[in-house]
DNA sequence: TAAACGTGGAA
DNA sequence: TTTCCAAGTTT
């Protein structure tokens, strides 16, 4: 038994040792030298930095980062945002009802924890957007509590370390009882992050750098040549077609007509262009009687659980007011980087489409 | 338990 | 071009 020979206490030292000199040095990380010296980081920080981070790389959430906290520095300042102004900041980062959680989370702390988030994992865990995971991970990083992170850094390490094959999500439990085991109690939010830096820089999903792993030794998946293969997942369904249509009405003072989708639901509580559901097939819905005009091209856009091709008509519409549920967005309060992606898509055919 | 929920980069 | 995947949560 590989397992039973394992010195945990030893496994978590080695870790540690290759964090205090590898670490990633991230804009809300403060690095191992100063943690050593109980430094600790902004527990506002860490947390808009860890749902920043759910399913999303660090690359793309670096300048989300900075350009929240720029805006909204304390946890007050963005429980007064105003809702349109944070989705507005959120665009382009996807899974939009994190923005929506961030929101009334920040607005529970503020009203209901006086500005200060609780430091233990009960009490995150009921706050808005707050799961098993951030809870942890902030318990841990930002209060230096006894939490085991379970991410798919973690599980990857562990289904290679033990050489776990049952697959995901089946296997978590066993996943978090080795996690767990191996968490030592001290330096408990360097070691947290010490063991997602390793799954993201060493211990990657593909071509693992083995030769320079810390834990290339107790591996056993290393030693039975299964890594690459490991965690295994239970395959996943193929992405159905749908086919939408948008309707993009530029009035005469350059005003235009948009919607705010309900928050519940796809892009939910983000601004979009009036149109039909999308569906399997093309539904006219004009919002407004107009001489629409189709562009040439449609826009592609691939969501979670399916693929879109995306129609867009176009007109240039005489000073009216805006129909019920919609609004026309004056030019000087338009930015396209309000947009999700799949609606500036559809923005940047109608500007080509327009200079022709 | 399973499905819904975004996006961009890498291979 | 397509598939995979990234510091998950909610229903």
């Amino acid at each position: 038994m590989i397992e039973s020979s394992v010195n945990h206490e030893k496994l978590s030292d080695g870790l540690l040792a290759w964090y205090d000199v590898h670490a990633r040095d991230l804009p809300w990380r403060v690095p191992p030298a100063q943690s050593r010296d109980g430094v600790r980081p902004d527990p506002y920080l860490i947390w808009m930095s860890e749902v920043m981070l759910q399913q999303t790389t660090v690359a793309a959430v670096k300048d989300y980062f900075a350009r929240f906290t720029a805006r909204w520095p304390r946890v007050e300042d963005l429980a007064a945002a105003e809702d349109g102004d944070v989705m507005g900041e959120w665009a382009g980062l996807g899974y939009y009802a994190r923005a929506r959680n961030l929101l009334k989370c920040a607005r529970v702390v503020t009203a209901e924890h006086a500005g200060r988030f609780p430091s233990d994992h009960a009490a995150l865990l009921k706050l808005p957007g707050i799961g098993p995971y951030t809870a942890s991970a902030l318990s841990a990083i930002a209060f230096d509590r006894h939490e085991t992170v379970l991410d798919g850094n973690v599980e990857r390490v562990m289904a290679r370390l033990y050489d776990i094959h049952t697959p995901l999500p089946a296997a978590k439990p066993e996943l978090m009882a080795r996690a767990a085991a191996l968490t030592p109690p001290e330096r408990c939010g360097d070691y947290a992050q010490a063991v997602m830096d390793l799954g993201a820089t060493i211990c990657t999903p593909k071509s693992p750098a083995c030769g320079i792993c810390p834990w290339r030794g107790p591996c056993a998946a290393r030693a039975r040549g299964t890594a690459a293969q490991l965690p295994k997942k239970t395959p996943k369904k193929p992405k159905p077609l749908r086919l939408g249509v948008v309707y993009i009405g530029r009035r005469s003072d350059g005003a235009y007509l948009m919607e705010r989708r309900p928050d519940t639901g796809l892009l939910g509580g983000m601004l979009g262009w009036p149109g039909a559901v999308w569906g399997d097939e093309f539904i006219e819905a004009p919002p407004i009687k107009a001489d629409w005009r189709a562009l040439s091209e449609e826009a592609r856009h691939t969501f979670t659980h399916f693929h879109l091709r995306l129609a867009v008509r176009v007109a240039d519409l005489p000073m009216a007011q805006a129909p019920d549920e919609m609004q026309f967005i004056a030019p000087h309060a338009f930015r396209a980087s309000d947009l999700p992606t799949v609606m500036r898509k559809a923005f940047d055919l109608a500007l080509g489409a327009r200079k022709e």
